[in-house]
DNA sequence: TCTGGGGTCCTAGGACCC
DNA sequence: TCTGGGGTCCTAGGACCC
């Protein structure tokens, strides 16, 4: 029988802002979405004062001057730090790892030989914690759905001290299920809990109980694969190579809604920068582009639009040069006056490994003259965005607001923190 | 006043082909 | 009355994930 653990850092984010802020430890705190838009991750004790998961900010004003809660704007650039050394402590200690989120990494235990794996699995997480300082909980099943329900638990439950081994008892696993609400299932997201509900289905063994035929009439393929997992069945195996990814976009909600033309265009052109930047960090060429602008759909009083637009390239390119030319063609044809626009994002689609793309006659004559590379060094070095191809001013009102951003501790120079001797 | 960003996979339907 | 059958490819949209 295989055997999946899912190791989840609790709270990641809010722990991460704790990690160079010991004084916040024990007390609430909340991440906020970029702009400051919602809530995407709570410490223990902001759960317990009854902030939601993804509360807009506005609606729990009252409640963070009431009870004092930190609130910090996302800062990925420390997340993605302490990311990376979390899942390097795990990498090195289980026989092989995928990583699944920045928060998550499941391991494949079937190969690792020890007498007890509640015991390892204690270990792990005690390593882990005292390695990277982010506290993590661990889930173990013969399937990743069910390390996922029992990593759940785990969390939940107060005796287990941060593990729940599934396999080490499976006449748990019945138990588990019924305890696990269907909408807590992974792979049933809101749509699906809400239709299941309705016909009765309440937990993950109703779920696991249903009809094979009936949840492939209803749920496709992919449902079936859920149910299939919660009996046990292995449907996902451990993914650790990864395929290079087939898109990749840079998206941003404005600050206000814009009507400007020259400032949307400024903010599309700097997305352009950062979006090709990402492509020619994963050594990728991108085959088209596609360009979306869009209205504030909260926003009853306005007109709603949603434009876009696409090129594609007559030779697939990582080069802010050939991309921004294409991006601007497509802006000046799909803008249309007269809107608040809100939102704005450029994907960079078909990307592929450039050793596979076919030489053409002028590809020979045609050297790279290495701007991009020079680029990428000096921002590598310097900062993100203090080498620049002049496409857009600076600033303007499109830009997010981030008005509790914590410093970058591990990846700015002036940005780590001191300690004082007293 | 105020609601994120970045992905994947699957399916249905249309265009087109022989 | 009767109106083929079986492919492929592409795209848009819908579901999901974190």
């Amino acid at each position: 029988m295989a055997t999946f653990a899912l190791v989840d850092c609790n709270n990641f984010y809010a722990s991460c802002e704790r990690l160079f802020q010991p004084d916040l430890r024990d007390r609430p705190v909340v991440v906020l979405s970029n702009n400051d838009g919602c809530v995407i991750a709570r410490s223990n004790e902001a759960k317990v004062l009854g902030i939601p998961m993804g509360a807009p900010l506005f609606k729990i004003r009252r409640l963070i001057e009431e009870h004092g809660i930190t609130v910090r704007s996302s800062n990925y650039a420390l997340y993605g730090d302490i990311s990376e050394r979390v899942m390097s402590v795990l990498g090195s200690q289980a026989p092989a790892h995928e990583i699944y989120s920045i928060d998550e990494c499941f391991l494949d235990l079937d190969r690792l030989a020890v007498g007890n794996l509640t015991d390892w699995c204690r270990e792990l997480r005690c390593r882990t914690q005292q390695w990277t300082g982010i506290p993590v909980s661990i889930g173990v099943g013969p399937t990743k759905t069910l390390a996922k329900v029992a990593n759940r638990l785990a969390k939940k439950s107060t005796k287990v001290r941060g593990v729940l081994d599934l396999t080490h008892h499976p006449e748990w696993i019945i138990p588990a299920l019924c305890k696990t609400a269907v909408g807590d299932v992974w792979g049933i997201g809101r749509r699906w809990s809400a239709m299941l509900e309705e016909r009765g289905i309440h937990t993950a063994h109703d779920l696991a109980s249903a009809q094979d035929g009936w949840v492939r009439q209803r749920m496709g393929i992919v449902g079936l694969r859920t149910v299939h997992e919660l009996r046990g069945l292995v449907c996902h195996g451990l993914d650790d190579q990864p395929a290079p990814r087939l898109t990749t976009c840079c998206s941003r909600t404005f600050g206000e809604a814009i009507r400007d033309k020259a400032q949307v265009h400024d903010a599309v052109m700097s997305f352009t920068e950062r979006v090709a930047e990402k492509v020619r960090h994963a050594g990728q060429v991108a085959g088209a582009v596609q360009l979306f602008i869009r209205t504030d759909p909260f926003d009853q009083n306005s007109a709603q639009k949603s434009v876009s637009g696409s090129a594609t390239f007559q030779r697939p390119t990582c080069d802010t040069r050939d991309i921004s030319d294409a991006v601007l063609r497509i802006f000046d044809r799909i803008w249309r006056d007269g809107y608040g626009w809100r939102k704005a994002g450029v994907l960079l689609l078909d990307l592929g490994d450039p050793a596979e793309v076919p030489k053409s006659l002028f590809d020979i004559a045609e050297q790279p003259d290495g701007l991009m590379e020079a680029l990428d060094q000096i921002n590598a070095r310097f900062g993100r965005g203090k080498a620049r191809l002049g496409l857009a001013r600076k600033g303007g009102e499109w830009r997010m607001r981030q008005e509790n951003l914590s410093p970058s501790y591990t990846t700015r120079w002036g940005d780590i923190p001191s300690v004082k001797m007293a």
